[in-house]
DNA sequence: TGGCCGGGCGCAATATCATTGCACGTTCCT
DNA sequence: AGGAACGTGCAATGATATTGCGCCCGGCCA
């Protein structure tokens, strides 16, 4: 009986330390215990398992782009000319060197990419745009800017 | 003189603290410190200076979605048949209140929308995506199915 | 049924870390 | 030069993380 992924059997304590992690990944031990009904140790414990398994992938500030500078977020639907492996791995690593490029999908159909960006303003924006349009077998761009953001959860539902 | 968004100032010392923790979140104060090179106190200070100030919006943890049973990950590009402002906020207030819906964006150009999903399986996607369609004022919805992430980076450029 | 594991828990002890008060140095402005 | 504002480092104290260990419960086999 074979499975994909690893199966690391999570019961319903481990959900709830899921839960209150991705809500908070800076929660002491402590605290985390206490609302899971937990003393600390077996806690921890529980905590690092789940790291190990890969389950939790890291914890990360989430950090205002616009503090930083970044006052545009938008993505890009990108279409190339050819569904060959070469064009699209070519097209990926161009795309994941970017550093504005913050997310990079490729979408089911062939030869098309979503991609998240930032950029500092219009004009950086447009010069993101326009590299993009410029770059090797790319065929067709079109920009989806954002402009407001109703909903914007980290990581997923737990229940 | 009013500002938008409180400049607070930051300096080089804050930018290597944000992508410290950008990067690992869980970072104990100490450790910060030590690569930011700087004491404890001060870097501890700081840091909850740019959580105050509103640069830091929170700590998350990254959760593998397979591990929870969400296999998919999509998007979908849903177009609306009107602009008018009730239609939007209909919808939006839908989109939200779902659960499986994780990002939902008001994209330039009126009447679309861009969301990120997840679902349990294909048959759950299948029926995430007639909700869609089904839904008051929907005109038009195109998914965006993920077949492979070249790059997900949490957050922003720093430097 | 009774005894043997194995897994997971809580307690207690210790090492580390977070947090505060305080004094010093630097910068800038007068 | 004098001094105010700001930020730093040191030192002390209170919390927290982490480890070792013994206990309890539930499954398993004789």
């Amino acid at each position: 009986m074979p499975r994909d992924h690893e199966d690391p059997g999570l019961d319903s304590v481990d959900r709830h330390i899921l839960a209150e992690l991705q809500a908070d990944g800076r929660m002491t031990n402590v605290e985390l215990a206490r609302r899971v009904n937990l003393s600390a140790p077996p806690c921890l414990r529980r905590v690092r398992r789940l790291e190990e398994a890969g389950v939790i992938r890291g914890y990360h500030a989430d950090i205002d782009p616009v503090a930083l500078g970044w006052e545009i977020t938008f993505f890009a639907l990108v279409g190339l000319e050819s569904q060959k492996q070469a064009v699209l791995d070519a097209f990926e690593s161009l795309a994941t060197s970017w550093s504005e490029v913050r997310e990079c999908h490729m979408i089911r159909g062939g030869g098309d990419f979503l991609l998240r960006l930032v950029a500092r303003d219009t004009a950086h924006e447009n010069e993101l745009t326009s590299r993009l349009t410029g770059a090797p077998s790319v065929m067709r761009v079109q920009t989806l800017q954002t402009i407001r953001t109703a909903k914007d959860v980290a990581g997923v539902p737990i229940g």
